[in-house]
DNA sequence: TTGCCATGTTAATCCGAGTAACATGAATGT
DNA sequence: ACATTCATGTTACTCGGATTAACATGGCAA
């Protein structure tokens, strides 16, 4: 028989029909009824794998920082170590993957709806951060940047990239410079904050 | 008698209600019966000013970009036209802004939540910003450097204090730089940028 | 004064989150 | 094979809060 009193998964079920629902609506308002009918069971089933709504939707949020993980850490891999174009084509990556993924938005990054994994849990967070931590790093020897701290830099660089993502999806970018190339926006930030850097270690 | 059946200033009392509840609790899942409750009057009365919970959110959030506008401007005039410094200090000043209200932020700012006003209309989000671009603009002109669009430039350096803002607020520079002082960051960002930036001008 | 109608009120309805009590069946030990 | 158990589902609630319907008040204009 197809359908078995006991469904098998259903905890990656109702994350993948949370998902789909989030989504196609491109909200994260989706009822969790809807996600259960979705799955094939009743509307109190999914508290058996989750303990309320947040808690879904955490299990959302991870997934999606597990896919930007794996873009990122892919893209890394694609680069010369220690070039300015790892740097810029990491930026990039989140840039798009941030835009693309604009529904769950909220759920991944929006102030203290989800708490944040802690570090070394299963949903920890910086895997995808340290890709562009590393690049960083490798590009700071390479150029013998010694003095200056990589974490700090790939932050700021992080920052430039989220912001440029947040304006782009709340419809900013397009507001006020109609026809901007948000990637070409990004590339030629980073470049400029990076010929500064460099300028900065070469007269001081 | 002080308590009259109407209420007479309802409208403004529920938006102020609203942004209290919001703050007080962090969150803007405010209940609208708890915000009418605060200004006096039934659970139902607020559907007569505004249509439904999302609009009374907005304009909550559109007195949040007035005050920003009102921060904004003050700054750019307590600062010498086309300087470096005036650029930074309106960047912290939209960094702090929009970190002191953090619970405003997904209101603001959040993807597709709610409608951004039309420009030219009450609660046109541009003014803020515009003292932004016109600072960049006094800088651009200052320092001879025709060739770059200060709107471009500005909504750059808006991106990189919006980026650092989420982050911020998010706990992420917390997790990675315990120690960090966000305006510096900002500062230090924005001062690489701009360095970058007459570099470019200098040697191209 | 008389009536209008914007603004309030009370009393529903509806929807969706979460819980309680009961049901099923896969796995496990004898 | 058979009985027991417990994780996982089900149905049938409760509850809060948004929204609406029908009625009430009273400021204001003709």
């Amino acid at each position: 028989m197809s359908k078995s009193y006991h469904h098998g998964d259903l905890r990656n079920a109702l994350i993948v029909a949370a998902a789909q629902l989030i989504e196609e609506s491109g909200s994260p308002d989706f009822a969790i009824s809807d996600a259960a009918k979705r799955a094939g069971v009743s509307a109190a089933a999914p508290y058996r794998h989750f303990k309320d709504r947040d808690d879904l939707l955490n299990a959302v949020s991870e997934l999606c920082f597990i896919g930007l993980a794996e873009v990122t850490e892919a893209t890394r891999k694609n680069h010369p170590e220690g070039s300015r174009e790892c740097i810029i084509a990491l930026s990039n990556v989140y840039l798009d993957y941030v835009a693309r993924h604009s529904a769950f938005y909220n759920l991944m990054w929006c102030a203290g709806k989800h708490s944040l994994a802690e570090p070394g849990t299963e949903g920890d967070q910086r895997p995808g951060f340290y890709a562009f931590v590393g690049a960083v790093q490798d590009w700071c020897q390479k150029h013998a940047l010694a003095g200056c701290d990589p974490l700090d830099l790939a932050v700021k660089l992080w920052a430039m990239a989220h912001g440029l993502a947040v304006l782009k999806i709340n419809g900013q970018i397009a507001m006020f410079l109609p026809a901007a190339d948000v990637d070409d926006m990004l590339a030629s930030s980073a470049n400029s904050f990076l010929d500064g850097i460099e300028k900065h270690h070469e007269t001081g």
